[in-house]
DNA sequence: TAAAATTTTTACCAAATGGTAAAGCAACGA
DNA sequence: TCGTTGCTTTACCATTTGGTAAAAATTTTA
């Protein structure tokens, strides 16, 4: 049935699976799963609902593929960060690029936070497999990297859990941003900002200031 | 009609308002606005769907209301910022009563990061009439103490986010996280990660770390 | 306690929605 | 050029959903 070899997929497949991928992120990621009709994803597509259909499975099948590449795409820059470089740099990077992705790709991060809202029911498993083991193993780096005094004594996970908090804020939260701060771009003050946050916290040299 | 003197709300009103409204900020914060029902909201509030027109005009009327009354409660802790004590202490009061809401009220959180992450369609006009005055009031206060060499320098609006940010998370990702903690509780990890990095940042000592 | 007002239930309904069946159309190899 | 395969459209359908009308039950008031 679905199970089969899975020939190759045709150039018109190519085009039309990926019409419906990126209508989908677009419907999925403001209005949530909930919300989102197949009818908007198929004109989003161009596409009529049952040639939709012919794509995919349905609904979730679309939304849970949506899901899954972009986990992909998301966990590369934590995937990158490197054990032989700089760490207080090394940290940096990760927050640059994690801020980076966050402005550019808005719709990916609405899309990813909507579903880690609602207690993530459908790509649990997902969360699992592929982020939980790179999290423990760079969690493992950075304790290494204090063990050795490069790094002021934080703690990994909850550093890596307000790296990702204060990043993904500039997307999943950007229309109250833009309505506090008058619609003008963020990008330059935020990065900046984030920057100064997490390099004085990083510093070996200001541990002495968090004494016990 | 409905902007009649209101006359005072019976004993049966109060009750069932505060039943449907409780039972709502379940479904929606589970749901988001779209996957939400009203079945569902009468189902959790224990009256029939009818009844619980009775009481609220339509969905919308339900979801609009408990955001407006979510958003006092959520402001709270920033007007109790105070301009007279000492910054640093109360910048990181704010911090600690932040994420004791969010550890504590994780739906309240979730439903305004769910309107929020949509566009805040339904809710523009409250952040701009009542957040956005309040947030510039504050961001004054917090440049004021730079000014005066109280505490580093800042940007004031970034740093309000990162605050937000950081705390809300252990709200909204709280299904990512209890997967990459393995369900152990993070409230006291967070409070000391929060404290220490949000104490680096703000101790006008550090100022000379971050020299131009 | 009887009338008036409020609350609840029963019985609906129109529109929207996820999905299907099957016929029509296009492409392509033999 | 014919048949096979892959793609698209038309015409549906069952269920769910937000919402209504109005009768029935209950509570309050006079």
């Amino acid at each position: 049935m679905t199970n089969a070899p899975a020939k190759k997929p045709s150039r018109i497949q190519m085009r039309n699976r990926r019409l419906i991928l990126d209508a989908a992120l677009d419907v999925f990621s403001n209005d949530g799963y909930g919300g989102a009709t197949l009818d908007a994803i198929a004109k989003g597509a161009g596409l009529s609902k049952p040639n939709v259909l012919y794509y995919f499975d349905g609904k979730t099948e679309i939304y849970v593929t949506l899901l899954s590449q972009l986990l992909e795409t998301w966990l590369d820059p934590l995937i990158e960060l490197d054990p032989e470089g700089d760490p207080v740099e090394e940290l940096l990077g990760y927050v640059h690029h994690k801020l980076d992705m966050a402005l550019e790709l808005p719709a990916e991060s609405k899309l990813f936070a909507g579903e880690i809202l609602q207690g993530a029911p459908r790509i649990n498993t997902h969360l699992k497999d592929s982020l939980k083991p790179l999290f423990e193993r760079k969690c493992g780096i950075i304790q290494d990297w204090i063990d050795q005094g490069q790094l002021a004594p934080v703690d990994p996970a909850h550093l890596i859990f307000s790296i990702w908090a204060t990043t993904q804020h500039y997307a999943d939260f950007s229309a109250q941003i833009s309505v506090l701060l008058d619609a003008q771009d963020p990008a330059e003050r935020a990065k900046k900002h984030l920057e100064q946050m997490f390099r004085t916290l990083l510093q070996p040299d200001s541990a002495a200031l968090t004494s016990k």
